[in-house]
DNA sequence: GACCAGGCACATC
DNA sequence: GATGTGCATGGT
């Protein structure tokens, strides 16, 4: 049986690194990490770009503007209401727990980190994990609708395992390294795009041995 | 025109 | 505890 270390190596030679997360500041990758909550990550781009056009790409500034201000700025990024607050939610708590400073909110340990951010009207596991992994390099491996689907056709969690029954079974079959929980996950969102539903799997596709068997959503 | 995209909170049962 | 629903834009 295939295990995630054999699957990691073959996507990474399938599709090379992935250069996550596209961002200029830590606090970039967790604005993307609200704004791409179940959103194409190109509408997020325009989201961030009007963010950035507007100068308010930082904590200090992007907590001046009101929720509607906020709102009108990432509109392209879908449900623009209620992304608007729940960034204020993070930016909130960035700005009163850790004076506005990326630096010392991830200067605490992780866990902790991830509990407070979980405690943060907008913010799941996902995001959390995504902000700890991708913005302040800590070794979270991010779980999303696509691994847990493979994952479970591997059969390697049970049907219906939860978030963090995933997360902690690749915790512990993988040695922890950031630089590898950051490529798996994106890897594994390469493969799902490369895969969808509408460019079904080529004969003696070089992947062939890294798909879970098809299932009713597709093969990814 | 339907379906999907790098989820989450809340209501209801 | 499990399931359903609202949130909303833009690309295919």
């Amino acid at each position: 049986m295939q295990q995630p270390t054999d699957i990691y190596s073959r996507l990474l030679v399938a599709f090379g690194p992935q250069g996550w997360w596209p961002a200029d500041t830590p606090f970039e990758v967790i604005v993307g990490a609200v704004l791409t909550q179940n959103t194409n990550w190109r509408n997020v781009e325009k989201a961030i770009a009007n963010l950035k056009s507007a100068g308010v790409l930082t904590p200090s500034t992007l907590w001046q503007l009101s929720a509607t201000e906020l709102a009108e700025l990432i509109r392209p990024s879908g449900y623009f209401r209620i992304k608007a607050q729940r960034l204020r939610n993070v930016v909130e708590y960035l700005m009163q727990r850790h004076s506005g400073s990326t630096d010392t909110m991830f200067s605490m340990d992780s866990n902790q980190l991830r509990r407070e951010l979980l405690a943060i009207n907008g913010v799941g596991p996902e995001t959390a994990d995504s902000i700890l992994l991708y913005a302040g390099n800590q070794p979270h491996f991010v779980v999303d609708a696509y691994t847990q689907r493979v994952v479970q056709r591997h059969g390697w969690v049970a049907q219906g395992a939860t978030y963090e029954a995933t997360q902690r079974f690749f915790t512990a079959k993988l040695d922890t390294d950031v630089s590898c929980f950051n490529e798996f996950h994106a890897l594994i969102v390469k493969l799902a795009k490369v895969h969808c539903r509408k460019a079904p799997l080529c004969q003696g596709c070089p992947l062939e041995s890294v798909l879970p068997p098809e299932g009713p959503r597709g093969l990814v």
